[in-house]
DNA sequence: TTAATTGCAAACATTTTGCAGGTTC
DNA sequence: GAACCTGCAAAATGTTTGCAATTAA
């Protein structure tokens, strides 16, 4: 049942040319459980509690070469650390600043008209939303 | 009238609850001379070329400050540094990721249509919109 | 068996901090 | 002279790298 799990995960690395070693399906497991934002420490952290011994090396090289393929992407929004965010589809994200969470936004939920000309010789490669909140004053 | 411009300055670090001393002058002079975002290094680097010496230390203790006061607008965007940015009113920004320059946009060149409720217990604080642009490809 | 991958520890870069000496009002 | 400010060096983070040992195709 879960060698299920690991078996579809493993295909999915393999469409995105990642082949796969344990290390890799143990933190695509993680990751891809459910749409979701985590930093690399979390990560780690959601690994050891899993029993699954990844080094912090293999962690990062695993999330940079996941990136590079289109698995993940990166948000940044919190100059102290990188999230990964699961979901790769455009969308964009409420961010708050005080507990430093991330939210989903999907991207039909915000509508953004006029674009300006993009600077001459450049292309455009996304477009990020962030509203940042925080808790509402006592 | 080099002197007059610092007065001016004092002037404005005074209204915003900053007193003035001398370095924290020469950080405003680099900063406030045009609209612009620059990190603490090319802060540094621009001091040391005006030929004042202001300690690494004093350039993040007074960044941190300015922007506590609302002098400065602190921009997230590259994972590896943080950008000051001297203008604080509503605006957005290309991001250029290949050469990590930061170009304004006018709040007025993009329209974000409708709002998503915010999470329960929130309250937003800002909006940020950030193109990402790269050089075209030849 | 050759190439790819892992893990450790050391290296790095950016930012913060502790504290002694200096400055300011 | 009391409170504030500066600068140095050391510390704290988050992330990357070098390299020897391990694993995988």
């Amino acid at each position: 049942m879960q060698q299920e799990v690991r078996e579809q995960l493993k295909a999915k690395l393999a469409q995105h040319g990642v082949s796969a070693t344990n290390q890799r399906i143990d933190i695509a497991e993680v990751l891809f459980e459910m749409p979701q934002h985590m930093s690399a420490e979390q990560i780690i952290e959601r690994l050891k509690s899993n029993d699954k011994s990844v080094s912090k090396a293999t962690v990062y090289n695993t999330l940079n070469m996941f990136v590079a393929e289109g698995l993940l992407r990166e948000v940044h929004v919190d100059p102290e650390r990188t999230f990964y965010d699961s979901t790769t589809h455009p969308h964009h994200h409420f961010f708050n600043v005080k507990t430093r969470e991330l939210i989903d936004i999907p991207a039909s939920e915000i509508s953004v008209g006029q674009m300006p000309p993009l600077p001459a010789g450049t292309v455009a490669e996304g477009l990020d939303v962030v509203i940042r909140i925080r808790p509402s004053p006592v």
